[in-house]
DNA sequence: CGCATAATTAACTCAGCGGTTAATTAACCT
DNA sequence: AGGTTAATTAACCGCTGAGTTAATTATGCG
């Protein structure tokens, strides 16, 4: 999995660990405080293991206080994260284009629309973007 | 993985996955165009299941043109993606610009929120009172 | 010291991912 | 019909990710 951007979008990719860094971002807290939510379904360890892979994937920040390990999120990570779907953004928006376009087109048909067998020479629209 | 948003999350987290992406934004291809890229390194069939991540991603679409399978990236899942990682921007924004640029488009959302385990002088930055 | 609290580590299970090769489906073309 | 091209499916393999329980480390306190 190597590469940082890998790391960042797998731990962003259960939605125990998205549900951490909610919590995170009302404010710094410990293992336990972040573990309270989870414990009817899950054991402690399972908590640090989320929250390891979330250290590795830079988006939290683990620090030592005594026997407790206060957790902040780290902006970077994230910044990082959104940097990248930026990039994507004019396809976004796009199809919310499209979809107003259609729903105009079609507010009173009732078939879904069985696809044509035509040239199809509708290519997507190129922006031409930057790739990566 | 249940959930869309951890599927697509997951979809991301691989380089292979986002270099289709990214050849997909400059329009519209067929598996075998995409494909060949990738062919020297690992065969087709394993281009075929990462498009099958992909698409139940919601990330691109494929339809059927005779053999072939054009496939298109599909908005409204980076949308989604967009739309998730926004509600962190004040914390990336935070590590850079000192949030000043936030405050000047939000000025209310306070929750003081102390927090437990009182042993903390140090709390974590309150990003909705920054300390500048 | 002795004990409680906070958290991690160890050792293990199990499912699913990313890849393979080989076979198969599906459409087009003479 | 037979052959070619496009792509998927099947069956398999090794690795890792998410979880478990049990043991261990580290700190604070009476």
């Amino acid at each position: 999995m190597q590469d940082q951007l890998s790391l960042t979008f797998a731990a962003l990719a259960d939605p125990t660990r998205r549900a951490i860094l909610a919590q995170l971002s009302k404010g710094q807290a410990n293992v336990s405080d972040l573990a309270k939510p989870f414990l009817k379904d899950m054991s402690l360890p399972a908590i640090t293991k989320h929250l390891k892979v979330l250290e590795k994937a830079g988006l939290i920040t683990k620090t030592r206080e005594a026997q407790w390990r206060p957790c902040r999120l780290n902006g970077e990570a994230f910044k990082d994260v959104a940097d990248w779907i930026e990039q994507y953004r004019i396809f976004w928006e796009q199809s919310f284009d499209r979809l107003e376009a259609y729903l105009e087109t079609v507010t009173q048909r009732t078939s879904p629309k069985g696809k044509e067998h035509g040239r199809e020479d509708s290519v997507q629209r190129d922006p031409h973007h930057p790739d990566l």
